[in-house]
DNA sequence: CGAATTCATAACTAGCAGGTTATGAAAAGA
DNA sequence: TCTTTTCATAACCTGCTAGTTATGAATTCG
């Protein structure tokens, strides 16, 4: 499996997408805390975890009994990548290079 | 569901992101064609381009009894959106910066 | 017309993914 | 020390999803 059908595999499931987005936005986090909003019993959470985990998704930091998880945004690149194949590799980098250029400017 | 959200789900699987990517890189096809190398029945090919087009990911064109799909890359808009909201807005701006600087030097 | 091709849909099945509860280890408090 | 908290794992359950076969409508070919 390459690390795009992995990411593709992992971000499909609903509850994993909130989980990823909540530590995008909120930062790190205790699996606890993430517990307590996600709509899911814990143990599940740690499932989730998990596979974000074994995607790159997520990164674990064990503080005592608590462990805090976060995003790692950087491992989305090969999603980008996979965009940018088959999806539109040229409007892409055209929007890109008209936003850069507007903000350029500025 | 939001956009992005229907995309995800779209593409979590395998199959259905195997029929998208042909369709990306070999253009329009007929689901005969498709079903050949898909190493699923015909009526599994349909239910998942019907899926696929729920997403506006492909788009159907009936020719007599042919129906021929093809790739709408556009729609991949919505994916980039969440991949910059909740991704990594930042270095990927500056990585196709930095591509898009090297190749203007070219 | 009669046969063959193409495709969509209906009806059904099975495996698995995502959920649960139970449990125990490790750490922190009282 | 005894209790509580936090988390991971095991074991199990269940509903959904992706697969199947069957079928018929529409079209094309001979």
């Amino acid at each position: 499996m390459t690390l795009a059908e992995n990411l593709f595999e992992s971000l499909g499931d609903r509850t994993r997408r909130s989980i990823f987005e909540r530590l995008a936005v909120e930062g790190e986090l205790t699996v606890h805390a993430l517990t307590a909003k996600a709509g899911v019993s814990q143990p599940a959470v740690s499932k989730h975890l998990g596979i974000l985990k074994g995607a790159g998704l997520v990164r674990a930091r064990r503080d005592g009994r608590e462990t805090h998880y976060s995003a790692q945004p950087q491992a989305l690149g090969p999603l980008v990548d996979w965009i940018g194949f088959y999806g539109s590799f040229w409007r892409e980098k055209f929007d890109r290079l008209d936003e850069l250029l507007s903000r350029m400017d500025q």
